[in-house]
DNA sequence: AACATTTCCGCAAATGTTTGCGGTGGAAAA
DNA sequence: TTTTCCACCGCAAACATTTGCGGAAATGTT
């Protein structure tokens, strides 16, 4: 009775040979459906289950993906995960996580554990300041495929699925103009990250490009507290805003925290628009009117993706997910 | 140019037997320095990595948990999950996660799942409905240890690592006496839920043995919604309440989408104080002032049980994590 | 009856690593 | 000179599984 169950062990008991029971077990035509039956029985009765160390030795794959991301603990990624883990294990796989908490230096460590664990496929989002370029092509040299998400390199030769950020700022500038808004305050991100200027350009392009467009002051925030200052500012001027447009929940949440004690009614005195995945948006009365960017949605995708190249390596491709408008009572 | 290094192709590069090959890496005392050099030198070269499948079969450990958890998108998991990868990481484990999603089936299939990829021990907050007895106990019998958090087993045989539930509820209760509250709405969550029989007990007996306790209104709210309708009903009352407490982040919500329409102030016009871990309180102004419970410090916990019981299996332990009073300005 | 086919199963190699044990030289001790 | 000891290294088993190949017995075909 040495604890574990193996092939061995049922084979000694049945007088039969080692590959007869893995054949018995995997439904080999070879093998008659009477030992197959005594087998699958005494397998059973054993409690037999094949050691998933063994069998990734000699079949060269885990059936477990590496997900690495700047962080866990995070409104965005962790719907992302959420939705990753539900679609991996829909197919079979698992998943390990790492974070690499805004470090270049983890970073590169995650994917060496990833090599290290000889994960079947990793899906990553980078860090602000990736170095970790060389070690992702070596990974992709060794045959294991990647997925890049949200984040993602210039490279375009690998997959990469991402928000259409250009997107969601144009339609939310086209819902802003539709709603006749006069006088905007734009609060973005910080000037540095790409997300912010992808963001930025497509906003302030698509209301230049219209005959009626509502003024518009734009205001870089680098933290939810600064959000709030900037928002406070505005609304004790002679010609406060008339609308609120955050390109971020951090930003959202520094704003409302400056209106709602402002008394102002939303949307009657002021209205608000954001991008979000939702959750932020939900936690106000009314709810806040936003452009929805989904990382559960961006999850599945990654997966499929992902579930593609498993098969066969295909040529890299570059997936955005469309973006829609949610509708609250802040507009 | 077999792809991937072996420590067999170093022997044969080297004319030296694969056993000292590996010998060498692992710095083994039967080597000598020269040979030493020139294994590690060439294994640089080749850019060799142990295979961790052949590694985990032949140690028969694999250095990964698995975690198991309702649900991943939750601000108490994954702040929960962050720890636990964060401490994981720094003791050289990597983290499988895998979610419940409420369902008891799936909960077991998770259980199975860590059996099936040997993990080296378990976290796992059980589902409500759990009927994972039997795995769980297997997966102990089979030499896998196991820490729960959170929602746990009443079975006191297994390693536990709880919030202070008593503690928190009781701690809330003192504050409140302390601020001399007269007219206290407790919005506590659904009632069936042991975390919320536990904290209405704790809460209620704390205020009971009081000489000048406040009047209080208990109310469960199975939802977020629910809780905004009787904190507006509450409100609208001509005795309304000068104070509410929340016993959940689902239960703030809903209250603060009543409270801060109705144009009171607080905490001049009312009071609030929640328990929760610290997020959504920050998402007002005044903060609201809360009763900690850390998932981020429960996982920290977890995984320094989890490790104590990697060495040699202890006898069982409950461990409750303290809570603190963490004051905004909303009481 | 001779041959061909099918059915069913075992041998053995292979996956890459770890590790107990034994063995070979050479130097130091007796 | 013989013994002892140490430094250094290789053999081979073991871990549990998968799989190509070959082979024996049973069955079917002329």
């Amino acid at each position: 009775m040495g604890s574990p169950a193996t092939l061995k062990k049922i084979s000694a008991r049945l007088n039969i040979s080692i590959s007869t029971v893995s054949r018995a077990l995997k439904n080999h035509p070879d093998i008659s459906e009477n030992t197959k039956r005594k087998v699958k029985e005494l397998a059973l009765l054993m409690e037999y289950e094949p050691n998933a160390y063994a069998v990734n030795l000699r079949t060269n794959r885990s059936r477990v993906f590496g997900l690495i991301v700047p962080v866990i603990s995070n409104l965005f990624y962790d719907s992302f995960i959420a939705a990753v883990e539900e679609e991996a294990r829909r197919n079979g796989y698992s998943l390990i996580i790492l974070q690499s908490g805004d470090d270049p230096i983890q970073e590169s460590e995650n994917l060496k554990l990833c090599k290290t664990n000889r994960v079947d496929g990793v899906f990553i989002s980078l860090v602000a300041d990736s170095q970790s370029a060389p070690l992702y092509h070596k990974l992709r040299a060794g045959g294991t495929p990647m997925v890049f998400f949200d984040i993602v390199p210039e490279d375009s030769s690998f997959d990469r699925v991402c928000m259409a950020d250009e997107e969601a700022a144009t339609l939310a500038a086209h819902t802003i103009i539709k709603y006749k808004k006069k006088n905007v305050l734009a609060l973005l991100g910080n000037p540095e990250m790409s997300i912010t200027k992808k963001r930025k350009e497509a906003f302030l392009n698509t209301l230049k490009k219209e005959i009626n467009a509502p003024l518009v002051e734009v205001r870089h925030c680098i933290s939810s507290e600064e959000a709030r200052e900037r928002v406070t500012a505005a609304l004790s001027k002679k010609s406060r805003p008339d609308h609120i447009f955050c390109m971020s929940d951090e930003l959202l949440i520094g704003a409302m925290k400056s209106i709602y004690p402002s008394g102002l009614d939303i949307p009657g005195d002021i209205s608000v628009l954001s991008i979000s995945n939702g959750f932020i948006p939900g936690l106000y009365k009314p709810e806040i009117t936003y452009i929805e960017t989904s990382g559960f949605e961006l999850g599945k995708l990654s997966v499929k993706r992902m579930l593609e190249n498993m098969e066969a390596p295909l040529p890299a491709r570059s997936i955005l997910l469309p973006s829609r408008l949610v509708t609250g009572g802040s507009l």
